[in-house]
DNA sequence: ATCCTGATTTTTTTT
DNA sequence: AAATCAGGAT
């Protein structure tokens, strides 16, 4: 027998890649390149690759990071590798850069001057503060929206630049502007221990750069670095890549005052895979830069470079289409791929009147396919903007066709659900005035917001964390009595609940008046935490909170379906908790809140289920389905209007590119002559990237493609709805007769997308509120156009 | 302090 | 078409 013992195993992990797989998966130390184009199994050369540097005694589990892009793709690894090894993956990093960095900074939060349980802001949150913040500075909100200001924050944060950088280099009366702001706000973001998602990835190069000793050590503890998705990494996770495995370009500015220890020392390990497509860049929207992946040699000269070219998913004739449309932009890393899988069906190519119809034939082939024998998870419909999906799951439901929709509006984003939570984030960060001030007057309390700017602006001034201002709120200038009570009753029960996470008891008690009583030591300003702020079961303290807070008892209290809707929200969100506590790992409540934080949507995709699958084509990259469809492939709609403006049309043929490459035997490509935007009609030209596909890899259909006037019939089971009317105002016609428009409350309704539900408030103009049984939510609808019924 | 109403804006894409 | 926001009324 061979010396080594898992030599066995090492064969058959050997045993079904094809050569390039194989030099990949068994490249030894250094620098490793792999690229990977769409198809080519480079999920997993990634986990034969960790099975492998395992079965060889090159790395034990915990010396491993491996970076995915998502949540859901780190599990789906996680799971290969696990099948590969045959065992737990137990002390394996195998996580998102946003999860790995968060992870660390809570272990290193006290060298930055944050504690471990600081705060992740989302985008909602981020964008709210980047607003107080901009209003504080004077900036014109009509000018400039908060959006707009964040999203240069946040450029610069990505690039590394921190607020002293930025307004010194400032060359503008805008960048001076944006200057003034980012600095309130990264003051209001440390004053508050809370960090945006730039900042997780900034503050780990900070730390890393910072500390030798700590840099040493997370080199020392990852022997190898392994990342997927690279081409849409950002400058500040290049740099992060850098000072973890060593090696790369010089860094680009020293920091001021650290005299930039950055790199002294051993030169790191320098073990580094990562696998990417320039072809697949598509997200330089947020940063990433796609010339990390393309300048990959000249950062390690002795890079071994691998390209994976064979195809295993598609049919040659969707190969070539993609192939054929990327070859327009410039400046890609040359790559043919190939497939042995056939020519395979012509493209299907539809132009449709609008956008009804084109979702009618979109369902229709669904239901053609099904009723052929497919299944619907075979299926998945992409469209550029989350706002798309309305008109097909219009379509879906009247068909009855099961569906599932990646992205869009989230669990974690309901009103009540980010309330729970921001109860939780204030009990472990007494600084957050975010939450605070979010949660203080939900249910009402009577806590204005005159009150709670006085109370913010008071923590300021004193520089105490808001939840010591508000424990003592006489002392609180300007409150009067009625207020200085609602905000001692709350405060009281607050400090209830924080004594049931364990942490310290904090602030002043009540009344009392001492005046020297603000000196009192502050158990959360330096770098000892807050105990052991953990073991209580998280389920339990939320359903704590909920009670004591008062919160369910409102919603009890209003009596209406919405607020039961919510309830059942509420207990949805306890059940998280439930499996939290169950999971392996110390359950502590700061845990629990960052795995909150940085969950997307598209984690909670499912394979099994009988469901067509719809979502925006940034969503769709790295799956596969059957039949693809791709919908709306009009000029100022894919490409997008602002990314022809902008330049980004590049990105926008690569982001087709992913959509094409998607599909692996059927692929439909649809565009309207006329589509609703914002409530208007517009008209758009055929995308221009349609032009761009050879005409023989495309079936236009018997009919040869839209006339004016004509229109195409879709092949649909049942009746066929007019829609054209040739005079410009259109409306579309419902199958079931809509009868009046006026709807009375507490009326049962049925809406073509949601399913049923039950008005709860009847508001001038038409509006109608109906809260839906499906999953609970409330919307306002239009009762003359929205395609609702009475039941 | 809270509710109501009308105006404005939103749609790129997301960790 | 619908969500958010600001300003004004109660």
């Amino acid at each position: 027998m061979a010396a080594n013992p898992h030599a066995e195993h090492l064969a058959e992990l050997l045993e079904d890649l094809n050569e390039p797989q194989r030099e990949a998966v068994t490249h030894g130390e250094g620098p490793l390149l792999i690229l990977a184009g769409a198809g080519s199994g480079k999920t997993r050369v990634l986990a034969h690759r960790i099975a492998f540097l395992i079965y060889t005694d090159q790395a034990q589990a915990g010396e491993i990071l491996a970076i995915t892009f998502t949540n859901k793709a780190a599990s789906e690894m996680r799971e290969r590798v696990e099948r590969l090894l045959g065992h737990a993956t137990r002390g394996m990093w195998l996580m998102t850069f946003h999860s790995a960095c968060a992870r660390i900074l809570r272990a290193e939060a006290a060298r930055l001057g944050y504690t471990r349980q600081f705060t992740i802001y989302d985008q909602a949150d981020a964008r709210r503060l980047a607003k107080r913040s901009a209003d504080a500075c004077g900036v014109d909100p009509k000018r400039y929206t908060p959006a707009a200001v964040l999203n240069q924050i946040s450029a610069a944060k990505n690039k590394l630049i921190d607020v002293d950088d930025y307004r010194a280099q400032a060359a503008s009366p805008f960048e001076e502007m944006i200057g003034e702001v980012y600095d309130v706000y990264q003051r209001d973001l440390v004053r508050m221990n809370a960090m945006d998602f730039d900042d997780l990835l900034f503050r780990t190069v900070n730390l890393l750069e910072l500390f030798e000793e700590a840099r040493e050590r997370y080199r020392e503890t990852f022997r190898h670095v392994l990342v997927d998705e690279y081409q849409d990494t950002n400058h500040a996770q290049y740099r992060l890549l850098q000072l973890l495995a060593g090696g790369g370009a010089p860094p680009q500015r020293g920091r001021d005052g650290g005299a930039g220890p950055a790199y002294s020392g051993p030169v790191g390990h320098r073990n580094l895979a990562v696998v990417g497509d320039d072809a697949q860049s598509i997200y330089g929207f947020r940063g990433a830069d796609i010339e990390n992946i393309l300048r990959f040699q000249d950062d390690f000269p002795d890079a071994r470079v691998v390209k994976l070219e064979q195809n295993y998913r598609s049919t040659e004739t969707i190969l070539s289409a993609a192939n054929a449309v990327i070859a327009n932009n410039r400046g890609q890393i040359g790559k043919k791929l190939w497939s042995e899988l056939g020519q395979g069906d012509q493209i299907q190519v539809r132009a449709l009147q609008d956008e009804h119809a084109e979702a009618r034939y979109v369902v229709g082939e669904i239901q053609r396919l099904v009723d052929e024998g497919a299944s619907r998870a075979e299926i998945a419909v992409l469209y550029r903007t989350n706002a798309m999906s309305r008109v097909i799951e219009d379509n879906l439901v009247r068909s009855e066709i099961g569906y599932q929709v990646i992205g869009g509006t989230k669990f974690y984003e309901r009103a009540e659900i980010k309330d729970a939570i921001a109860y939780l984030t204030l009990l472990a960060n007494p600084y957050d005035v975010v939450s605070f001030t979010r949660v203080a007057n939900s249910p009402r309390r009577g806590i204005g917001a005159t009150t709670l700017a006085r109370v913010t602006a008071h923590a300021t001034a004193m520089d105490v964390s808001v939840w010591e201002a508000a424990a003592s709120p006489s002392r609180v200038p300007g409150l009067g009595s009625a207020a200085v009570k609602a905000l001692g009753r709350f405060m009281a029960t607050m400090a209830e609940l924080r004594a049931i996470t364990g942490a310290p008891a904090l602030g002043g008690e009540g009344d009392l008046d001492l005046e020297d009583q603000v000196a009192q030591p502050e158990p959360d300003a330096g770098g000892e935490d807050a105990g052991p702020a953990g073991s209580v079961p998280i389920a339990e303290l939320l359903e704590a909170v909920l009670a004591q807070s008062g919160y369910i008892e409102a919603l009890e209290a209003e009596r209406s379906i919405e607020a039961q809707g919510r309830i059942e929200n509420l207990e949805q969100l306890v059940e998280v908790g439930r499996e939290f506590d169950a999971g392996e790992g110390e359950d502590t409540l700061e845990r629990f809140l960052q795995e909150i934080a940085l969950v997307a949507d598209a984690d909670s995709r499912t394979d099994d289920a009988g469901l067509v699958t719809l979502m925006t084509l940034h969503n769709a990259k790295g799956l596969e389905y059957p039949t693809v469809f791709i919908t709306g492939l009009e000029d100022g709609v894919f490409p997008h209007s602002r990314a022809i403006d902008e330049g980004g049309l590049e990105e926008e043929r690569r982001l087709f590119y992913v959509g094409v490459t998607r599909a692996m035997r059927k692929l439909y490509l649809t565009h309207a002559r006329r589509r609703a935007v914002f409530g208007a009609q517009s008209y758009g030209m055929p995308s221009r990237f349609l032009t761009e596909i050879p005409g023989d890899l495309l079936d236009e259909g018997s009919d040869g493609g839209w006339r004016p006037g004509a229109g195409f019939t879709p092949s649909l089971a049942g009746r066929s709805e007019t829609v054209w009317n040739g005079g410009g105002q259109v409306k579309a016609s419902r199958g079931e007769g809509t009868g009046t428009t006026s709807f009375r409350l507490g009326e049962d309704v049925v809406h073509a997308a949601f399913g049923d539900g039950v008005v709860t408030a009847v508001e001038p103009d038409g509006v109608i509120v109906v809260r839906f049984a499906g999953d609970g939510s409330e919307r306002k609808l239009m009762a003359e156009y929205a395609p609702v019924t009475r039941r």
